[in-house]
DNA sequence: CTGAAAGCGCTTACAG
DNA sequence: CTGAAAGCGCTTACAG
């Protein structure tokens, strides 16, 4: 393999011109750039990243953190900042890592290796930010998650107002007439800054507003976020409470799966049973039937993080705390219950 | 940052013995490794992996290469993979690249820098391959596209047989009644040895040997994998042939949109349209109605390229290519045509 | 504009 | 079992 030695005894020239030419230094003579990147090209020559990462002090490009592989709403989000990122003609390096991994652990790991300039994570556990963001030395931003009770000085976030979704959400069903409510999805903890646990303190807010009951594995089942743990959630929840006519689920993928439980009784949607799911994610437009749900703005979600991680390496700013607009897209799964019809 | 000059000097041990420590060495004495063990607690210290790729000549680990990111179906494979690399105490380093991405490129990349042992690819494309595998000193495995054509010693594959599944989906139809099948999904091309080209090759054989049409564009609409491509072919296939009563769709997400696109045309499924996927990934078992499959089995394949790695890192043993049963699974999405009921 | 030299943080023979 | 030294492939002041 090629070395930076090899391309300057083949052109004459020292590894420190080589080096100018290859990192784009401005006090090379034209003559000795283009032999040296023809000398380059001949010999296949590509820098070892790691010795340039051992020397170099400047950092350089965006490290995006994505936590949950499969998540295919994140996954929207980060086709766009990857595409905003690179009109911006910044570098990205990308991190997959999964809903059991710690982000900023993987972020402090990037930090020391590859030294970006900033973080963008998109979801995540403000736990984890807690303990460990303080020790990062470059700015960071969190998107869909709401993260200014940390007061961390580095750290903005731009998030969906789950909280207020949440209640509309509910909202929308006590609108259409229903009473017998039930929500299913994520998982009841203390910590009341995370978004889903907003999601989940916004449906119940709305439901005891109105009188009605919101109880955990009564009519409240919690869940993780795949097709399976809907499915049998659905079900507990349909078993415990057969009058309910609505449900609200707190993604669209458990959203599908409450569709398909109801169907295996023997129920239609939306005449039998009314679902909501949330985020807006496309599978929501192509389910028999069409899904309504509290959609997230992804493409906004992600130019704001953009803007601001832009903005913030290279100026000293504060960090800012934004909430997005979620609108509800009515899809077919939404209907009066039967008794009021 | 500490470095290893820092826990050498706090231990008084030098920096040689501190390495031996890190990297679990043999030959050093239990009150050294104590020592040095509690000094890089105390201190917090990582060893730097640039400075440590640098040097170290042995390759350790497995890199797995995901290509497409929001590819279900790989993911699933994916998840089997790590859980078994994990359980056989592999390290295991991932990248999702985009199908844009060339996965060859970035094996090189990966081996110029961090020295795996092997290489595990989920999905591929035949090209990458022939261009620059042969450069890659370690060897690799590729899952769900038969590399065997190619003929490098280096390169094992594991797939799934997908000319003779793509025939036994199209068979399906055939015994189930129906002589107007539609095909969807995927792009023609002339390379005859992706995974792609043999499913539609598969179809074609099995329709014409059958004495029934195959046209592009006609009753055979080119298109990515995603939900909006594969509701407009839906809309194309149908507009094209009317009297069309059952598509195979070359992916389930595919399937998902044909299924949609027909109810939006008043088309009750499976009555006046049978739809056939292929993968059988899991929201299969959740669409409304639930659709039948051409599965693939991933845990078998999973299974398969890790044992084959995991010989072929520490044993001279010339590649493998094999094929794994793919199974019907049948849905709720396939019935006779209306006509012969 | 260019070269010589120091040094990034490690690993690895080589001595002892 | 341990230390001293060379060197991995680069970048970066420093001279000139």
């Amino acid at each position: 393999m090629a070395t930076i030695k090899d391309i300057a005894s083949k052109t004459g020239y020292s590894i420190g011109t080589v080096s100018r030419v290859i990192n784009n230094k401005s006090d090379v003579s034209e003559e000795a750039r283009t032999r040296i990147e023809e000398a380059i090209k001949e010999l296949d020559f590509h820098p070892n990243r790691n010795a340039k990462m051992l020397k170099q002090v400047a950092p350089s490009g965006i490290a995006v953190i994505v936590r949950g592989i499969g998540n295919r709403f994140l996954n929207s989000i980060f086709e766009k900042i990857q595409t905003d990122l690179i009109e911006n003609g910044e570098n990205i390096s990308v991190r997959f890592i999964s809903e059991t991994e710690n982000e900023v652990e993987t972020a402090m790991r990037s930090v020391r290796h590859t030294r970006p300039k900033g973080f963008i994570f998109l979801g995540g556990s403000l736990d984890d930010f807690t303990d460990y963001f303080q020790e990062i030395p470059v700015p960071g931003v969190v998107v869909t998650c709401d993260v200014s009770t940390l007061n961390i000085d580095s750290l903005s976030s731009y998030s969906t107002d789950d909280y207020t979704a949440a209640r509309a959400a509910i909202n929308t069903l006590i609108t259409a007439g229903h009473r017998n409510i039930g929500v299913i999805g994520g998982y009841p903890t203390t910590n009341l800054s995370d978004n889903l646990q907003r999601r989940l303190k916004g449906a119940k807010d709305e439901l005891e507003a109105n009188d009605l009951v919101f109880e955990t594995n009564f009519n409240y089942i919690p869940c993780p976020f795949s097709y399976e743990a809907g499915y049998e959630a659905a079900n507990r929840l349909l078993d415990n409470c057969p009058e309910t006519t609505a449900v609200f689920a707190l993604s669209d993928t458990v959203g599908i799966s409450v569709m398909r439980a109801a169907a295996d009784r023997g129920m239609k949607i939306p005449e039998d049973l009314s679902v909501l799911g949330f985020d807006g994610i496309d599978i929501c437009n192509y389910s028999i039937p069409r899904l309504s749900s509290m959609k997230q703005d992804a493409a906004h979600l992600a130019k704001m993080a953009v803007d601001d991680i832009l903005i913030r390496v290279n100026y000293q700013r504060p960090a800012v705390h934004e909430t997005v607009p979620y609108t509800f897209v009515e899809g077919e799964s939404i209907a009066p219950p039967r008794a009021i019809k």
